[in-house]
DNA sequence: CCACTAACCTAATCACACC
DNA sequence: GGTGTGATTAGGTTAGTGG
């Protein structure tokens, strides 16, 4: 793994989940079933994130860098005597995994379609996604986590583009066709010099700063996870039939899909959602103004047609 | 300024559905 | 059994928070 030299330094403002601080309950409780499980499953961390009000991917986030610390801890600090690997000599069997979600072929369709404009998403577009297809966010970010490691070099169509937009240095790999840790992204440096800010405005609407046409794509502010219809990972749950009869295009689709192929070079997106706090949970809503399944699709050829041109 | 840690990433692997 | 792909893991990096 390279150090990263050029690394993600231009990230953006507002290019990550805002950050979450856990409250001393929140802390305690955690802390607490970690000594239990350091591996719970899908359901005790959907318990756990019912009752301390914390979206279950923060959850599971919370968890993996725990066991990291505490592996870093026990390694620097006995070096020996401590057990490596997941089993932890837990009693208990390991619990169930989430259940697999299903990921129907039109929304397999807008995911790629982000793909291939940019690898790597930042929590507003991540978001927009999950609104979209009507899948959590936490599952858009590993789909695209799996899409990157399995398609490393994938560019159907935007040859060159697609490489000097690589929105991030990515940390380590490079692949053959890859543009590699710098990529000639314009970078506004570090310290969001760049930002230009642009407001948003909770309905729709919002309003770009002087933005440079990398920076282009407008984004709506990152909502944290998405509760409600989000009871997917419930065993109970039909899951498909959920998705399936959620999932509708919307017209809001067509408005994020414009943003994201008009940005040619878009790369990360660089729009901060400036002022101040968002609302904590914020659940992406229904889906609405559904368009149907055919016309969503002449908008997604439409919308191809005239960004792709050279293919 | 600096330590801590949430968020994010890759790489490897498991798990499951489908052929 | 092979393939595709969603889910999870370890472990590393980046960047926001708070002392």
């Amino acid at each position: 793994m390279a150090p990263t030299s050029t690394s993600r330094s231009f990230l953006p403002c507002g290019s990550r989940r805002r950050r979450l601080v856990l409250k001393q309950t929140q802390q305690g409780a955690l802390q607490a079933l970690f000594q239990q499980n350091p591996y719970p499953g899908i359901a005790t961390r959907e318990r756990l994130a019912r009752e301390l009000d914390i979206p279950e991917s923060r959850i599971q986030v919370w968890f993996q860098n725990q066991r990291t610390r505490q592996l870093r801890q026990s390694r620097l600090g006995s070096a020996k005597s401590h057990r490596e690997g997941p089993s932890h000599g837990q009693e208990q069997p390991p619990e169930g995994r989430r259940k697999r979600t299903s990921i129907s072929p039109s929304q397999t369709s807008i995911l790629l379609q982000a793909f291939e404009k940019n690898r790597f998403p930042n929590i507003a577009t991540r978001e927009h996604l999950a609104r979209l297809t009507g899948l959590p966010e936490s599952r858009i970010q590993v789909w695209f986590q799996n899409r990157r490691a399995r398609h490393p070099g994938q560019r159907r169509s935007g040859p060159m583009k697609d490489l000097e937009a690589h929105p991030k240095p990515s940390p380590h790999v490079t692949v053959p066709g890859e543009p590699g840790p710098l990529a000639g992204v314009p970078e506004a440096g570090p310290s969001g010099s760049n930002c230009t800010a642009q407001c948003w405005s909770d309905g729709s609407q919002l309003v770009i700063g002087t933005g440079q046409a990398q920076d282009g794509a407008v984004l709506q502010p990152a909502h944290a996870e998405t509760p409600g219809w989000q009871q997917q990972a419930h065993p109970t749950a039909g899951l498909s039939a959920v998705l399936n009869s959620q999932h509708q295009p919307s017209a809001e689709a067509s408005s994020f899909l414009e943003e994201l192929f008009s940005a040619t070079d878009m790369e990360e997106d660089t729009h901060p959602f400036l002022s101040g706090r968002l609302p904590q949970e914020d659940a992406p809503g229904p889906l609405e103004a559904p368009l149907s399944e055919e016309e969503f699709q002449a908008l997604l050829a439409m919308l191809h047609d005239s960004t792709w041109p050279q293919d």
